[in-house]
RNA sequence: GCCUUGGUAGCUCAGUGGAUAGAGCGACCCCCUCCUAAGGGGUAGGUCGCAAGUUCGAUUCUUGCCCAGGGCGCCA
């Protein structure tokens, strides 16, 4: 028996050996990948490759007759138990039984290290999620783009990429004054001053209760006195305003001039509790990011001022309507798009040229965002903006994350951010727990719209799927506690005895997991993580109910748990890329 | 109208250029003297939206059509 150093790369090592029988003919270089699948059926081998099928056109053979030649070429290899031929010309492979059951061994000895790879080798990538303007509490849109950055951070980073985890901080913009101005109102409602409250400003609870904080700290010391605000001129200029977001605007310059250098202290004073606010919900939610990027750095350094200044030079700006494009339609956007309003004021566009431009300066190979799927249209005008920079737009990829729709009883729950009415993140997870709404989030491919049904992330029973995972954890700890001996051993144990169909069948999933977080990294797709651990579980479910692990024959015992608690670090590894915990008891 | 994502079992959804298309739920029938029944086993259930094309081979890729969700601002 050949023993494992480690954990094997059996998919680059067969395409080692294929692409050299490969090599033995005259006519090889005809450039087909060379690509292994797992079979669903048993009998098709463990690994299985179509080449053959692929070579039959160009080499004007049979893919049989083919296929027995590059079998017949390949070196042997120490893994393998058999070569066949099948169907209309696969090659399938088959592992020998004792390569098989050397795994357990192989992850009781790599434990938190296996399923992780080199695949990335070091290479600094970026991934930017979450995002969301400090402006009022994160939502579950907002937890969804949470949940998948950080797993996808943890995959990529398992995987050996140097992950830096970003959230960008809307802070210098617009929807900032809005929230301040907001405040500002409702604190003047508190200082018993009759005025308007648009709208189309931010209506939600917190904004009274941040009013509140800075009522009970500083009493009247900000109220202003003017007719801009009170009385018959508000009501008229309420009635007479068509353009309700022009009313804001106005709203907002009266505001700052009213304040002067204290409208400052309103600003920061709203981000900071904004900031903190989110901050936390997201370290509860087991989500932490290296960096807070601040907008607002790039007004003060001037760097959007100069990314503009570059873009001018370049001809990629024009003036038109009292406003300055750029000329995203020349990069295949649908239209030009604004970056300065015409009061002067950049628009969050401008920031974001300024900001990639900044992510490319620090010398990123990949730059991955995470954008919520309404966001889409702002792809194009974005690696637009690069292009014209002349940087390699290809570096940006950007990942778009679906809306999730929250179901109770069956009935859709509400979610209108301009009425306040929606469930926040911190209500979520206060309902179902931080466990259920990691895994639940991953449920779904990103791009696929996510129904998220509340009564079953709240269940305990058998088809939510979270605890059916994490049970499967419990259940391997609840019976090497009762065990009692040293895990240590289990490593070292025979495993020879493992043969029934149930435990090769688990065997063969141990070898998958790496691939999985392989495939996981690869495109881009935590929630393969996620399918994996279900089916895992579930195999290791149908296990215990078939067979008992402390029997009386030791040898077959330490087999049995060797097994078992092998599957155990797997779920953990798993569990843990997910950001979900692996409870011993439940 | 344009962009985008879907249409796979009664429901919710995986999956894949290949071999007999999978899982969970629901339905029906079983399994605790036994390591946690928050579990397991079994039965039934399919024109992979429709049509053409590419291919040795298409549920998968292309195009068209039908249906559904989402997005299309000097908002972010």
């Amino acid at each position: 028996m050949t023993l494992l150093p480690t954990h094997p790369n059996f998919k680059s090592h067969f395409t080692e050996l294929l692409s050299r029988a490969l090599n033995t003919f005259s006519n090889a270089d005809l450039g087909i990948n060379i690509e292994f699948a797992r079979p669903k059926q048993a009998s098709h081998g463990d690994y299985s490759c179509n080449l053959a099928m692929q070579l039959a056109k160009p080499l004007r053979q049979d893919p049989r007759t083919i296929a027995t030649l590059l079998i017949n070429a390949m070196p042997a290899s120490p893994y393998l138990e058999k070569i066949e031929v099948a169907g209309a010309g696969f090659i399938n492979l088959f592992l020998t039984i004792s390569t098989k059951q050397q795994f357990p061994r192989i992850v009781l000895e790599e434990r938190k290290e296996f399923g992780c790879s080199n695949f990335g080798t070091g290479k600094k990538i970026q991934v930017e999620f979450v995002s969301a303007n400090p402006t009022g509490p994160l939502h579950v849109g907002h937890g969804r783009g949470a949940a998948f950055g950080a797993s996808l951070a943890n995959v990529l980073a398992a995987t050996g990429f140097s992950v830096t985890r970003e959230y960008y901080v809307n802070d210098a913009g617009r929807q900032m004054d809005i929230l301040a101005v907001s405040t500002w109102l409702r604190y003047l409602e508190l200082n018993d001053l009759a005025i308007l409250f648009p709208t189309n400003a931010y209506q939600g609870e917190y904004v009274r209760n941040m009013a509140e904080l800075i009522y009970k700290a500083h009493g009247n010391h900000y109220v202003r006195q003017h007719d801009l605000l009170t009385g018959d001129i508000a009501s008229v200029r309420i009635k007479g305003e068509e353009d309700s977001e022009a009313l804001l605007d106005q709203l907002i310059a009266d505001t700052k001039n009213l304040l002067g250098e204290d409208y400052t202290y309103f600003h920061n004073f709203v981000l900071t509790e904004q900031l903190g606010d989110c901050r936390n919900d997201l370290m509860e939610f087991g989500v932490v990011f290296d960096t807070w990027f601040p907008e607002q750095a790039l007004f003060e350094d001037g760097a959007v001022a100069h990314v503009i200044k570059l873009l001018e030079q370049k001809d990629y700006l024009y003036q038109k309507d009292g406003a300055r494009w750029f000329r995203s339609s020349d990069f295949g956007d649908e239209k030009d798009r604004v970056v300065q309003r015409e009061n002067g004021q950049f628009t969050y566009f401008a920031s974001d040229i300024a900001y990639h431009l900044n992510k490319f300066q620090r010398g990123f190979v990949r730059i991955i965002n995470v954008w919520g799927a309404d966001h889409h249209g702002y792809i194009l005008r974005v690696k637009g903006a690069l292009q014209a920079l002349a940087l390699d737009s290809s570096k940006l990829e950007i990942v778009l994350v679906q809306f999730a729709v929250l179901y109770r009883d069956g009935v859709k729950a509400p979610m209108s951010t301009r009425s306040g009415e929606f469930v926040t993140l911190r209500e979520l997870r206060q309902e179902v727990g931080n466990d259920a709404a990691r895994f639940f989030y991953l449920l779904r491919k990103n791009d696929q719209h996510l129904d998220f049904d509340l009564d079953l992330a709240k269940s305990q029973h058998n088809d939510n799927p979270v605890y059916y995972v994490q049970y499967a954890h419990a259940r391997v700890c609840s019976v090497l506690e009762q065990w009692g001996e040293n895990l240590s051993i289990l490593a070292t144990a025979d495993t020879a005895v493992l043969t029934s169909t149930v435990e090769l069948s688990l065997l063969r999933k141990l070898i998958d997991y790496p691939e999985i977080v392989d495939a996981a990294a690869r495109e881009l797709s935590p929630h393969l993580i996620t399918f994996y651990l279900k089916e895992l579980a579930g195999e290791f479910h149908s296990y215990y109910n078939s067979t008992r692990f402390l029997v009386p024959e030791i040898p077959l015992r330490l087999a049995r748990l060797s097994l078992i608690a092998s599957i155990r670090q797997v779920l953990v590894n798993g569990l843990t890329l997910l950001g979900v915990s692996a409870p011993d008891k439940m």
